[in-house]
DNA sequence: CGCAAGGTTGAATGATCTCAACGTTTGTGG
DNA sequence: CCACAAACGTTGAGATCATTCAACCTTGCG
């Protein structure tokens, strides 16, 4: 169910305005954006754009969470990005998405009509250093993930799928907490995000949490026990950028 | 054996002007881009970028093909990228790389400074704007190869990279033709594309070969017999993009 | 209460990997 | 010009990890 009348939240009192496509934006060129933006909330499971269809507005995730898919003829389906407050959905410069967009728990988009949206492109260059970096972070997100899918074990899939969501949520919440954390997917959308089956997320998810590196409260809310072993779990050499 | 001392070539006459990052400047903005900008040259297999090193600059590929990859600490590699003439190499806005460069062939780059580059970015509009296309093309290629590592069985995922190696070769010659392609990887790298290991890159080339949908002229060279039966195992959809 | 949706667990299967032997090509020095 | 080694590629047999198929459990809700 799709709502736009959504109430306007001001540029100044928006929670993204630090890490958005608008964060380096001087105050007049938040009043142009101020002029031209509109918020769209949908609810979780709620299509926000379909593969193929004409590209009518970009957005940046103010609240919730958005997945991006794409599938073969057969009907694999492979979890392609997991969208958090800040980041962006859309390509401006083209007139199709290439992969469906979803919204994975009840969100709030900030939208901008493509066409105006590319004018300010051309027009506002805090908006397009601002977007190259979003692009190249993302591609930077996109190439750890093909590693994840191209090499790693089931077991280290898992592992390292929780350590980036308690990450995320670190950086979205006001308190961050290692304590009380959600888990944003159900386990068969885990598995298409890590290219598993949804009986092996399951199996996996077991086995952390008997040997005590995770405890759910119940499916969808979980603590990290042993932050330290679950870092080991994911194969990955890094600190994994936590608050220690 | 890196090489600078490479005759300049004048931006008019590149042969990637119309694709890349200067593909959208004005004949003012050239004359700035040719008083920055050199040449390097790298033999096979040489180091372009190690991970964690400083970025010193960044470049466009002129001719040749370069490999982006990452490996776990036991070693395990993926490959995360191919870039291959008009393609980019590095992050403005990022002091280190996330990834090793290599040369896959003898390659020729147009290289930048990474400060002054960024100061183009900010004051050259057309730059940030095909720098934003570019980021985003690329984002968009790195999510289908997701599709491919997560979801793609062996056979297809070669079928695919034998497509899209032909297509790059189609848009860089001169002369499109199915019947002298190059494999420009070795079956080793091709595995570390792929997330494969390199007995079973050549056992489905052994397949397509029996089947007769491609044949070898030697371990490198290649054509395609029988472009439909490829396409219709890549798993893919859409028609591949090809010239008919 | 009873059903539907989501989740867990088990057993058997199978695609890909691992380990190993053998082939082929290329370049080099005698 | 040949012999040889090194690098790369192919093929086979057995092992393994994740999948498939199936049964059953849990929870929320009309």
């Amino acid at each position: 169910m799709q709502k736009i009348d959504v109430p306007h939240i001001l540029c100044a009192d928006c929670p993204i305005q630090h890490r958005a496509v608008c964060s380096r934006c001087e105050s007049d060129e938040f009043d142009r954006l101020e002029s031209i933006k509109t918020y769209r909330t949908f609810a979780a499971n709620d299509p926000i754009f379909w593969r193929g269809e004409e590209l009518k507005y970009v957005a940046s995730v103010v609240k919730g969470v958005a997945k991006l898919e794409k599938s073969l003829e057969d009907g694999r389906n492979q979890m392609v990005g997991l969208l958090f407050p800040s980041d962006f959905i859309g390509h401006p410069k083209r007139r199709q998405i290439e992969f469906d967009v979803t919204a994975a728990s009840d969100i709030t988009l900030c939208c901008f009509e493509r066409e105006p949206f590319e004018r300010l492109l051309v027009e506002v260059p805090h908006i397009a250093q601002r977007m190259v970096e979003i692009a190249l972070d993302e591609l930077d997100a996109a190439r750890d993930w093909m590693v994840l899918l191209g090499r790693k074990t089931a077991a280290e899939k898992i592992a390292t799928f929780i350590e980036m969501v308690a990450r995320r949520q670190q950086i979205d919440e006001a308190s961050p907490s290692l304590n009380n954390l959600v888990l944003p997917l159900l386990r068969s959308e885990i598995a298409d995000y890590l290219g598993l089956t949804l009986e092996t997320v399951s199996r996996q998810l077991s086995t952390l949490k008997r040997d005590g590196v995770v405890e759910f409260i119940d499916k969808r809310h979980y603590r990290i026990l042993d932050m330290a072993r679950l870092h080991d779990a994911t194969g990955d050499d890094s600190d994994g950028g936590f608050i220690p």
